[in-house]
DNA sequence: AAGCGAAAGATTGTATACCATTTGATTGTA
DNA sequence: TACAATCAAATGGTATACAATCTTTCGCTT
């Protein structure tokens, strides 16, 4: 994918993600066009690329809207979240080196600093709850994990988790992720795939809970 | 997708799942516009799909080739693999209907035929191994569970595994395949996603066995 | 003869024009 | 007033034309 098509693909993407564009909103393509000065052909690909990545759905000659993510949805990801990671986790006990390892280190210290102020700032902290999961998943070196990854463990739906978590659930979640971390750089396969999957399952609770 | 596009997705798809095309061969547009008496567009729509899902890649300005599995993607392949099918199947055994599970017994019943031939039909049993995969995958009702098997439960990934595959190796797999279905039957996650684990596993290690 | 370079051809990337379908509004009738 | 039919505007799908880049070949120089 190159020039215009990335770009309007980053515009996009990153749209959604600050949520610029709420979900439910519908993309319409000229309009894309006129505001990125690129013609329909590189906005229709990036569309399409966006389609296959889950963040907008394709109605056929009704245009595409951004997904929501009804609550079946999020028990989707969640119950295909609960194997990938922890195969990840355990994938990334027995093969990520060092450097990924103080990455992992860097990233737990930057969300205690989140959790040190109040009230916390939950963006903040789902943004760097992603980085965390995907900063594992490339640590593996396959990238099929990393692309499946990127769908599951979607900023969206982590913002939609953390939106119902209170002080506790943010220090439960902190101690968590120090748990794998550990269990990686203890190179435990075992211990890092049952630590993240009690993670995920635990979240999985909390979000649940509000219900 | 509609009509053209998706014309061109099935034409170019069948063309590589069925080895018409193989891999390494470079797939120019203007010449699958003539094949396929359709414009460029419906084409490339088309091409940056079959890119999305790992069939080809796309190498910008120079066009796209049928992706080649290297020793090293094969690895990438079976490590998603065995996180997956376990959780796949162990989903299934919760969710499965009866309807599903019908299907799957049908499906070990085409199987055992394939195997009662001499020599065995490699490209039957592989193709037949793909539908119950992706079967189970089905009956969990979880489309993204879907499509991340069929990126990693891949026809050419099977047939490069049962290249080097002799009849034990294929009766092994048949029983296998019996037990997983069983479990699903019994509704017993636990075993369902055990023996599924099991059973790739023992693949990945009857194609390890070649090198 | 071998190697380098430039030009021509081939091929992908992008823009635009045209067609088909959907959507929404307007008008006429019950 | 409510409803339906019809027409117009909007919008996605497809085709094609143009631009940029890569590849190959042919010719020149050493």
């Amino acid at each position: 994918m190159s020039a215009a098509a990335e770009k309007a693909y980053e515009a996009i993407y990153q749209s959604i993600r600050q949520g610029v564009i709420l979900p439910g909103a519908r993309l319409v393509e000229r309009q894309l066009c006129n505001e990125l000065a690129i013609s329909r052909t590189p906005v229709r690909e990036a569309l399409r690329r966006l389609t296959a990545e889950g963040l907008v759905e394709n109605r056929p000659r009704r245009g595409v809207v951004v997904s929501q993510l009804s609550d079946a949805d999020l028990a989707e990801v969640f119950e295909v979240g609960v194997g990938l990671e922890s195969t990840v986790a355990g994938v990334a006990a027995r093969k990520s080196g060092r450097v990924a390892q103080l990455v992992l280190r860097r990233l737990l210290t930057n969300m205690r600093e989140v959790l040190a102020q109040e009230p916390i700032d939950a963006a903040s902290y789902a943004s760097l709850d992603h980085a965390f999961h995907m900063a594992i998943a490339e640590s593996t070196g396959n990238s099929r994990l990393v692309t499946m990854l990127r769908s599951t463990c979607d900023l969206r739906v982590l913002n939609t988790a953390f939106g119902h978590y209170d002080r506790a659930h943010y220090e439960r979640s902190l101690r968590q992720h120090e748990t794998i971390v550990e269990a990686i750089e203890a190179g435990d396969e075992d211990w890092a795939s049952s630590s993240m999957r009690a993670h995920v399952l635990s979240a999985r609770a909390a979000g649940a809970s509000r219900e």
